[in-house]
DNA sequence: AAAAAAATCCAAAGCGCTTTGAATATAAAG
DNA sequence: CTTTATATTCAAAGCGCTTTGGATTTTTTT
């Protein structure tokens, strides 16, 4: 039935005791180094890993680090976005033997969980996503002791914690200021929702070239929401059949800007040379292109690459 | 330093034996109701939660399912359909306090991951993402005696295994049947790489639907590749400035009729009028529409719930 | 060559639970 | 009111590792 060796097997095999090869196995200085290679040789061998319970619990860590991500109660959605950045994050704990404990949640479950995390102690650290302004999880999690990083940052938060962020202000203000010196007057801004800490400063940045070029700011130009296709697709339908419709639109997300190229499409309207359309380009590796030709105007960010910093920021917090 | 209560603690406290308190919490028949009760209040007053590490190992058993994905090494790239069955899978094992652990790999490493679940006895069972035609990680699963759910199905394997799928062959025969009936000649197919499973069955009611009709295959309209936007809009753009372009296409994910729509776009053709594209809606979360306007004319199949009832048949297995 | 220092190895304790086997308390039977 | 059955509780033994503290061997000093 048991099909593993395990380490009582294993040293009575070599002749050694458990603690000789438990250290040998794990590179301490105490032990002879033909002893080690006999050890090494001998694990390969017998096709020898830890126990991972056992070294879990013997070891008082759980190599384990925690991504809880949270979708909208009202639709259940889950941004693709942590396909990617979870990659990031795997490729940078495979490296240290760390295991990645993905939760979905609704976000009235987040607090549960990760009190439920701290009381079990199950996890070494944990990766927040998606912080908003002024995010109580971040004073959560300092209470609760987890080692964290935060993908993003809470503006307004006065707790100390470690982040990884784009700029998001300057990358929508540049964006907007690139709009504006192609001659747009009217730049429309399809955000996500207002209060997620990214959408802020995307705004922030949109306003503060506008303001700049003493642009007057349009309210029903602005659009707050799930970053989802369809609702790229009816903000750009509600402004095209409105009085004055946008010469630009900017746009938070790839996937809302398919929204708005559908829109746009039904409205027999080309992107280009009809309307404008520049979007953040988060880089989800399904809609990366190979170099031919561009999906859109955009700014690139690598959501992938987040995910290994994040993650490495974490381990090296985690082990001091 | 130490922040959580434990067993100890809490069975002094309670002035009952560690066994008894244990016992109580886990619902054992042995135990007062009466004392059960004061056991279960004192817990949740002291927050306390059986130790994660302690409890896998004394039980014997990890809580935990393992997911192991994929992506090509070439591109880097990661199925976001991964978001939405995750999502399903996570929802089942929250019901059971299993954990989902996550490893993005290589498809070289894949191999070499098993076996190190298996050896360090990491999961209680693993989830089958993706399967190929002859899928040899069947075998290696049955052998690792390590149970598992595919997520698809294998042609050709030999082995007994669970697995939970969408009928493809006879969604895209139908689909295929559908366009003839609409006075289609001329049917291009996009499909996923030509050595997974669910690509292959596709093909096959794609052909069986044309044969039927005495319509011959054309080579030239059959593309197999990596599902992403830029492949959508690859092979439509060759088609389109081939000398006969088709009249339809079908596509095998909504990410690529993105694509899609994004050549014809580019050449100035409208969907519906001058060519019809139909595409079996993997119902990504992000690109569902909430009733207004359809994306595509589409085959709907729930990702999600496909990871619910993955999840649900694996413990079901594991709890024999 | 004996004493001191360094290198190498080991037995046993402990991580915080679950579970076995036994003891004690209570209820039913005679 | 004792005897037997049943309900309830407990002490102690693991689970398979890591780690402490000590024992043994080898090397270096004097």
């Amino acid at each position: 039935m048991k099909n593993t060796t395990d380490l009582k097997q294993l040293s009575t095999l070599l002749k050694l005791s458990q603690t000789t090869v438990s250290r040998a196995l794990n590179g301490f200085p105490e032990v002879n180094e033909k002893t080690r290679l006999r050890v090494e040789l001998a694990a390969k061998k017998y096709n020898y890993l830890p126990n991972t319970r056992a070294k879990r619990l013997a070891s008082g860590r759980s190599m384990t680090i925690g991504h809880i991500v949270t979708f909208s109660k009202e639709y259940e959605l889950v941004n693709p976005i942590f396909s990617d950045f979870i990659a990031g994050a795997s490729e940078r704990y495979n490296k240290s033997n760390y295991d990645l404990m993905l939760t979905l949640a609704k976000e009235d479950d987040e607090e549960r969980i990760y009190k439920d995390l701290a009381a079990r102690s199950a996890v070494d650290g944990v990766i927040l996503h998606g912080p908003k302004i002024n995010d109580n999880r971040i004073n959560m999690l300092n209470e609760l002791r987890i080692p964290f990083v935060v993908h993003g940052r809470s503006s307004g938060s006065k707790e100390n914690y470690n982040w990884v962020d784009v700029n998001n202000e300057s990358a929508f203000f540049r964006a907007t200021e690139f709009l504006i010196d192609l001659g747009h007057k009217s730049i429309a801004l399809i955000n996500g929702n207002p209060n997620m800490d990214f959408a802020m400063r995307r705004n922030t940045g949109y306003v503060r070239a506008l303001e700049a070029q003493k642009i007057s700011i349009d309210d029903t130009k602005i659009f707050n929401g799930e970053m989802t296709e369809p609702f790229g697709y009816k903000c750009t339908i509600d402004m095209l059949e409105s009085n004055e419709p946008p010469s630009a639109i900017i746009a938070s997300s790839i996937i809302v800007a398919i929204g708005i190229r559908r829109a746009l499409d039904d409205k027999g309207l080309k992107i280009g040379s009809d309307i404008s359309v520049l979007t953040f380009d988060d880089d989800l590796s399904y809609f990366r292109d190979e170099g031919t030709v561009p999906l859109f105007t955009s700014t690139k960010s690598s959501v992938r690459e987040a995910g290994y910093k994040s993650a490495n920021l974490l381990l090296e917090a985690i082990m001091n």
